[in-house]
DNA sequence: TCATAAATTATGTATTCGTATAATATAGCC
DNA sequence: GGCTATATTATACGAATACATAATTTATGA
């Protein structure tokens, strides 16, 4: 059997082209298709992990040349943070909205309120449809990749927002040191984080009783879980 | 320039080799660079990820000719299954005996003690050196695997000590819907796998406040929240 | 209108991938 | 002491990989 660039040779010589000879140059969509590449990476590296994909594969997702992800993005390396970058510098921002209108409200901090503004718009962004379904599961790919790019990647997209949120909590609970809220923090990462995923598993670990659970009734659970654990008394 | 395969070729005829020109044959190791193999791979794996790292890198990793890995694990799949059971099966059974503990002593359940019982096994393993830090990575990627296969091989290896875990925290809290149990379990499987990863990156989140927390500190902080979150109210 | 810049395709290249197989040296058994 | 199953190596193969480049068409602006 011969290679596809073996055929394709042929191909030319004898004129016969399978695909209608779509001839190279500029054609109607001033650089729309760029989107489409992201659009079709962000999935493609949602299922399979960033050395799971091929260049080659998301270009035929996103029904472009693979020449032209090159022409955009240069390297896979900065397609996949160009993806990465776009949601979430959305979320973080999302999350400084909601705490600022927390903030403004004037009324007491309660810890369930600030822990809620820091989920809902993680979950808003789950629900919206398949490319946030894609992003979060994206997310959590990344949050257990130990390798030094993906850390950066991460300190820069969520950096600012998790400290600010700290430090509100902190506000709020005087009697806690600061480091326990931190590492609580982190332990609230960490639960979400998990759950974002794939919410099918659960019904595995749990003997099917969790079906039907709705958005809602999942955050909410979140919500008193994690505030509860917030709030209580230090080792 | 020319292929490594032809670079070969040509020093075979030239009777020219590189290395001593090891003979193929049965040397005096009778099966014992399997685990060799088991071993490069579980760090490999762990660092790299399922497709990040090839066969023959491992081998390499192992000292280990390539051929060798496919001779005792036939696919590069297989491989991996077998890194994951072979140390998730000891984890799993470690669980269940703490437990059986537990339940033996005759004394009143508290649900703090049961969470205790289910995370020691994986502190331990986790700071038991390069080998269980490395698996410890590994089960983080693992859970952040949507395919089918990983979703497969988790249920295969956790199932069942999970779900021992949740029927003895039913026991201990009877008050509570064994669904929202099953729920805080996954919240619970959560946080700790987020902890397991990397704790280099606590440090990060939380402006370096988080440095020289001892492993039993942070167990006990673990232990401290996620029991308070166990036992609130559900919303 | 015409030169130039931008967007897109076709094609190429060297390398690496997982898997395959044949050759061979030793260990263990009769 | 010879036979056979086992452990190990060397080598090969075709497909897939990331990256590269040249050709080409269109949009734009002077």
């Amino acid at each position: 059997m011969d290679s596809k660039a073996t055929v394709a040779a042929e191909n030319a010589v004898k004129g016969e082209k399978k695909k209608p000879a779509r001839k190279p140059g500029r054609p109607k969509n001033n650089g729309k298709l760029k989107e489409k590449i992201l659009d079709a990476a962000e999935i493609a590296f949602a299922e399979r992990g960033y050395t799971g994909i091929s260049v080659r594969d998301i270009a035929e997702r996103a029904g472009v040349n693979q020449g032209l992800i090159r022409y955009y993005f240069d390297t896979k390396e900065q397609l996949f943070d160009e993806v990465y970058k776009r949601r979430g510098g959305l979320l973080s921002g999302h999350r400084h909205v909601l705490l600022d209108r927390l903030l403004e409200s004037g009324q007491p901090l309660q810890v369930k309120d600030i822990i809620r503004a820091y989920l809902q718009p993680q979950w808003d962004l789950k629900y919206s449809g398949e490319a946030g379904a894609a992003f979060a599961q994206l997310q959590s790919r990344l949050h257990s990749e130990p390798e030094e790019h993906a850390l950066r990647l991460r300190k820069e997209v969520y950096d600012a927002s998790v400290k600010r949120y700290v430090d509100v909590l902190a506000q709020a609970l005087p009697n806690l040191p600061r480091r326990t809220i931190g590492l609580r923090m982190s332990f609230l990462v960490g639960t979400y984080m998990f759950m974002l995923n794939d919410l099918g598993r659960i019904e595995d670990l749990t003997e099917g009783k969790i079906h039907n659970l709705s958005k809602d009734e999942m955050l909410d659970n979140m919500v008193a879980f994690l505030a509860a654990g917030m709030q209580s008394d230090p080792p």
